[in-house]
DNA sequence: CTGAAAGCGCTTACAG
DNA sequence: CTGAAAGCGCTTACAG
């Protein structure tokens, strides 16, 4: 500690020149950066030439002649670093791979298939020891093809085509058939919904469960109340807007099938002033839904749940690459708020 | 695409492998994997073999072997990926550094020096191109041995004691300066503030613009509406309720120097049913700050811009190494949305 | 234009 | 216990 020497920049020290200075053989450099017991004589010149020389054990190296070729590094590909679904999972593989000396290469496919394919192939040219994946659904080949090579990959918040690639998944039609269900308790039977495009499997899946909990309660669902191809807030401020004032009976309760929709819904109810007669049940959680007026009720997801999970598998399967392919669907938790406790108005 | 053989996990296919079946040199493959023009006829069959033994080219081994050693990849240590800042500033980052090829290894140091150092040195190990840093202000040393080694370091959002190494950060002092003439110019004399532990360089900096600007104005500090040891929603919230019922004179205006304290502060004034009457200011916008009630006033700052920012200034160094320190210091906005425009009571 | 050979910084049998 | 040598998958002079 600030004996090390001032070096020129591009020229670093490598086990050569420790072992030179330190008058050993590399080999024996090799073991004590590594902990192999070595005599402490060595190991203590070892140990002092690497210090004098600022000396940085090279990874680069290290994987390229390991046996395992293990580079000790995931791959991980989110739909937006930045969206705070993927940042909680982010940070959740995050504390998994360091605990076990691995670090992560993030990145965002920005639900572009193009991207996404190009992503998995960077990364697999970095040779990264697992990939995990918010896929769009559009890359199932490079995904098929990393999983053949022998590179393990989980899927994550969306079931893929491949039926073989482990996958860790939220009970997207129970949570939303759960809201659904709590509105219908409070009398609530005129019930609208906006999802995004069900190019999506997770938009599919919670319309799914959307239109099979309204079937079973015996409501209808009419076209004018259901709207599914919104993807960001605005677009669903407008939409819901159009549901609320089309003329004709409009619902009494709206459901909303992801965040940003959520927040879009609420603009628009407030925009006509019915934030507290319309009830609204949003899916997955988001950051300030308590502090609204009044506070959004939410079938919450456990995106850190879901990040530990999928870190747990893939590691699992990097040490056991045989082992049975896991599919986990993780329960979701209905939050109420208030309001989704609205009730509808009497008759 | 599709005639891709099934390959046994563990062995994947290499250059030697691709020139053995196509027929051709080593060399040759890979001249044509790297574009460099070679005959046609060679080209074809080189790529034949590629595609037929789902060829893909070891990065691992490139960096190792090209002169330049690089690796096409960037550290980032935020202070928590999760958190929006950090994601936004990593965000950015990333766009910078996929159109340039490189890929980025992000980490969060969770505020603590010794995890940052570790990081730092993991990063080092993995000899990436450049690092981008939020430093806790505790790796100093680990930070400037990297850059005397050759390795381009770019502080963000925090200054370093290095005043040699690349930084890019907001104007703190003059953006809390700003929300404090914003409520001097309303009629407040009285403002509170609430920041986080001095040993944050930010924290110090809004606390020194906070104390300037209210010196200027000629409005005296009282140490009961001051609070700097508070670093999340919870501890503020309970800072604020002191700092508004502690009995004599309580502040009219508040000035809260981050995110979280922000809401923490909000949460306080609603608990009191004071929201609509003592004017608030939060430094950094945060997602839905402009859904609540009364919709809050920030001084914004534009986190894009500083990993944009970063990541010009990482990659400038990296392609010319001599070029001069560069210190860049980004404005920031107030955004009146109306916490901030509340007017104190009349006497 | 093409290819054999050397070598990047390590790990790992293998022999002493 | 220690160290010389081979080799991981590439790139890059260098010779043909």
């Amino acid at each position: 500690m600030g004996s090390e020497r001032t070096r020129v920049p591009g020229r670093v020290a490598t086990m050569k020149d420790v072992a030179a200075l330190a008058g050993v053989g590399l080999t024996t450099v090799s073991r004590v950066i590594n902990g192999t017991p070595v005599d402490p004589v060595l190991t203590d010149k070892v140990l002092e030439a690497a210090q004098q020389l600022g000396y940085r054990k090279d990874t680069t190296a290290t994987s390229l002649r390991r046996a395992d070729r293990r580079t000790n590094t995931v791959g991980l590909v989110l739909e937006d670093v930045a969206n705070p679904f993927s940042s909680a999972l982010h940070r959740a593989i995050e504390d998994a791979s360091v605990e076990r000396g691995l670090l992560v290469l993030a990145s965002s496919n920005d639900e572009k298939p193009e991207r996404e394919r190009e992503l998995l192939k960077t990364l697999r040219t970095r040779r990264v020891d697992g990939l995990i994946v918010v896929s769009t659904g559009g890359a199932d080949e490079e995904l098929d093809s990393a999983h053949r090579a022998g590179t393990p990959v989980v899927c994550v918040d969306r079931a893929s085509s491949l039926d073989t690639v482990d996958t860790v998944i939220a009970d997207n039609r129970g949570g939303v058939a759960k809201a659904v269900h709590v509105l219908h308790a409070l009398g609530h039977r005129h019930i609208g919904f906006a999802g995004d495009r069900p190019a999506l499997w997770t938009a599919r899946e919670r319309y799914e469960g959307f239109a099979q909990a309204m079937a079973e309660l015996g409501c209808p669902i009419r076209p004018a109340w259901i709207c599914r191809d919104v993807h960001n807030a605005a677009t669903t401020r407008r939409a819901v807007t159009q549901m609320l004032t089309a003329g004709g009976p409009a619902p009494t309760a709206i459901v909303t099938a992801q965040n940003s929709l959520t927040v879009g819904a609420r603009l628009a109810l407030v925009d006509l002033g019915l934030h507290d007669q319309v009830a609204h049940i949003g899916f997955d959680d988001f950051p300030l839904a308590d502090m609204l007026d009044p506070p959004v009720s939410v079938i919450a997801q456990d995106p850190a749940e879901m990040g530990r999970q999928a870190a747990r598998i893939l590691f699992a399967r990097i040490d056991e690459p045989d082992r049975p392919r896991e599919l986990v669907t993780l329960p979701t938790r209905y939050i109420p708020r208030g309001s989704g406790e609205i009730r509808p108005p009497a008759r």
